[in-house]
DNA sequence: ATTATTTAGGACCAATTAGTCCAATAAATG
DNA sequence: CATTTATTGGACTAATTGGTCCTAAATAAT
């Protein structure tokens, strides 16, 4: 059967990037993919390429909708303050649902691949940059509202929130105890005072 | 040729974590274990079993050479707290020399293996706990040194303290950038006022 | 020196890998 | 209806994967 003309392949690459996250670049097969996109081999060859390009396809696809929910939080009216502890507190919360263990995919693909994929690399160091961007935002937004030390540079703190996010879904992955995590969370918070 | 008959399994071990750290799990081939360790195919079935038997292993080694590294600092006469700020400065330091981006082992090898393999998760989960024991008798002693704020809890600064440097390392693979990983380590520290 | 024990080397294996190619077939277009 | 254009399924490949096994040789023990 031909493929459905309605074919989206948005979709398609947002299911291939949940398979990477979840199981990682090297130990996705191409059957992975192909099963979770709905996609024939060649097929697949014809649109993507190669496993390879589906796989840069799919961290820019995270940045995308990351990109889309990010900056939609940070419109919200709410003091910017309580959006970065929304954030963290979800980041906890998450960790208990299932499927919620899977941390961040840029984390996930640093630590796999930077090293060894210059080309993920660059894409990987573009989607930190965009999160520190918007925390940046967020950081200067407080300031203004006086719910953040204006004391401490709007950019340090940016790097340092995402660094601490990272590092919560990190330890996270090895051991997703609630309680740690609350810890973890409450005093990377307690930088804004 | 036999084996050298003053062939050391610790050694060889350490040898097969290096290539570990730096490939990833999936990425590393027999052939690269073999090499690293100098060791032929039926030599290295015959003492360590498997693939994953040696993964196992490693992420033992690493436990154990850590252990050794961090009691040997933490026995040093220095304040608690000058320990902390040079765990995290070294952290920094590390990161623009050659070969000083792999990051913790038990953190890549949590991101990469802790969902999909559990008797690595197990021990995974066990050296970050370690790491932590760590990091808490070295804020307890902060605390009596009167350098670290008692106000906060020690159990509780020790796992943001684990969380912060794993945070950390992880940033430094997407981005090297000493500045940028300096703030974050400041920040991190200044937790403990 | 002769035996017993390690060890190495390499042939071998079945499974899997990413990727190519083509003939058959479905859909879209005229 | 006929033709062009997509798309499919599956045969096929070459390489690599982790792993087994057996023979020969080197070492250690007698």
């Amino acid at each position: 059967m031909a493929r459905p003309r309605e074919f989206d392949t948005t979709e398609a690459l947002g299911k291939a990037m949940d398979v990477f996250w979840t199981k990682g670049y090297e130990a996705t097969t191409l059957s992975d993919l192909l099963e979770a996109m709905g996609l024939s081999k060649s097929s697949f060859y014809d649109t993507f390429g190669s496993k390879h390009e589906v796989f840069l396809d799919s961290i820019e696809h995270y940045k995308q909708t990351m990109t889309a929910q990010i900056t939609g939080l940070a419109r919200l009216e709410s003091p910017a303050r309580k959006l970065i502890e929304s954030l963290f507190g979800r980041a906890v919360s998450r960790i208990t649902e299932e499927g919620g263990q899977r941390g961040c995919f840029l984390n996930n693909c640093a630590v796999e691949v930077a090293l060894h994929d210059p080309q993920a690399a660059k894409l990987i160091d573009g989607g930190i940059g965009l999160m520190e961007d918007t925390f940046f935002l967020l950081v200067e937004r407080g300031q203004r509202e006086g719910d953040i030390a204006s004391s401490k540079d709007a950019r340090a703190l940016a790097r340092y929130l995402t660094s601490s996010l990272n590092g919560l879904l990190v330890i996270a992955k090895a051991n997703p105890d609630p309680e740690g995590l609350a810890d973890i969370a409450r005093l990377s918070l307690a930088a804004l005072d």
